[in-house]
DNA sequence: TTGGATAGTGTAAAATTGACACAAAGCTAT
DNA sequence: ATAGCTTTGTGTCAATTTTACACTATCCAA
């Protein structure tokens, strides 16, 4: 069987798959775009899991992450970071869990390692693809993930762990905002990866200081309250400033 | 072949592998125990490599680490973490790879994933082992190694970065150092490490605020010069101050 | 025009950081 | 025993950063 498995995909390694944590902000909490397996896995476990795929022999651990990525959004050039290997041997147990699989064209039977990702997409250049995937994608609030198909819950929370380390060393969350966004927002978004309030007036002063936002003259319109200004993100002040040894934001 | 590989080593998966950056400090500089793959592989790459083996197929990701450190320095129970998954499809592209991995019983053609992690062990305590592995073992100081087999060095710097990060948020750095220690050794430990000089006033007193270190009423003796005091690791208050919510050494 | 909602702003006290130099203690060689 | 070498151990001051905290301005809608 498992031979003729592997000449049916003779090109997918029946070993290694990626599962990606797609991160999302819909300018309010922090979400992750997770599928549906549908009503034929719910009654042995959860419904929701992450998306992912086995590997093909001929491609890289982040080839096959950001293809997993592109057949699900459509999206390409994405920020995309390794989060860790994960892998038991008992990592598949359920009678659900290996149907599923087979539905997927991956090997029920084999032990599969899984080495997952963590990306940050602007939610409003988001797009579902027509894949059967994608049909059943759904962005769900960070916070009211309880539980999640194989070990995936685990991977969850090692990647929120990843992104909150690595938004202290890095300004990735601009990846996952609009190009114009306000102040405001992005203090809600640091507030939901770092998973505590932030002092309002604290909060500006530090991102002002560090100067690689560009101010623009523009206003939101149509909000009913005092409107903001936008902002955008400055990559080359950026840059200018980890040259300077920089890498820590202090949060 | 592939059939005659897998029906001897029915337990050993040919597609992952485990690789250990194993972390000394010789109470001068961080140093790493590489391996030396001899003469025959001289010729085509360097002869010095990680340690690391094929996983089984009954054991995890951790586990197999913690097998192949034991194996090597017969160390248990050693501070260990995950540094990330690597594997290109052409990952393995020399002639002197192959024999190399074929003289271990790993399988050549085969595509490789690797699960990189570092461990970190006080370097007094290691006692080589009576394994072909251990015989040709040796700690060499990280900032003189230029060149490493297969991707390693890569996965060596990936390594290092870990740990500096790693140790700005825990103090992870006991694990290298004997039970009793001098605020020196500690220090040249932490310099090491970051990569970087420190004030000595400004670390001795940043260290002691911490509140984690018990003064030991006993003086290092048989040194050529005015005698340390000795510390140790207080690991109830280093609960203690984590129980507070911190993460943060600040450094 | 009024009310509701969010944007935007400053200050003072406390804590932390960074820079810096010299006396004390033990060993060694004479 | 003494002189010299080596490393330990210590304090202060200025500059910077952090924290806590409250009211006015602006726009929309009713």
């Amino acid at each position: 069987m498992q031979h003729i498995h592997k000449k049916i995909n003779s090109e997918l390694n029946p070993n290694v798959s990626v599962d990606c944590v797609i991160f999302g902000f819909d300018l309010e909490q922090l979400t992750v775009l997770l599928i549906d397996r549908g009503e034929i896995s719910s009654a042995f476990g959860p419904r929701m899991a992450l998306p992912g795929n086995l590997i093909y022999d001929n491609e890289n651990l982040d080839m096959a992450a950001n293809r997993v990525l592109d057949e699900l959004t459509g999206l390409n050039n994405i920020y995309l970071e390794q989060v860790g290997a994960f892998g038991d041997p008992d990592r598949i147990h359920k009678e659900s869990d290996r149907e599923w699989l087979k539905s997927i064209r991956a090997e029920p039977e084999a032990r599969v390692i899984t080495v997952a990702y963590f990306t940050l997409v602007p939610m409003q250049q988001y797009k579902p693809q027509a894949s059967s995937f994608a049909k059943n994608a759904d962005w769900v609030p960070v916070n009211e993930i309880k539980e999640l198909a194989f070990d995936h819950f685990e991977i969850l929370q090692a990647a929120k762990e990843k992104l909150k380390q690595k938004i202290k060393i890095q300004p990735i969350g601009f990846n996952l905002l609009p190009e114009k966004f306000t102040l405001s927002q992005l203090h809600r978004l640091y507030e939901s990866i770092l998973d505590k309030p932030l002092d309002k007036r604290n909060f500006r002063r530090k991102i002002q200081k560090l100067d690689i936002l560009s101010s623009l003259r523009e206003k939101q319109r149509g909000v009913p309250h005092k409107p903001s200004l936008l902002y955008e993100f400055n990559e080359e002040k950026y840059q200018e400033l980890t040259q300077t040894g920089f890498d820590n934001f202090g949060f």
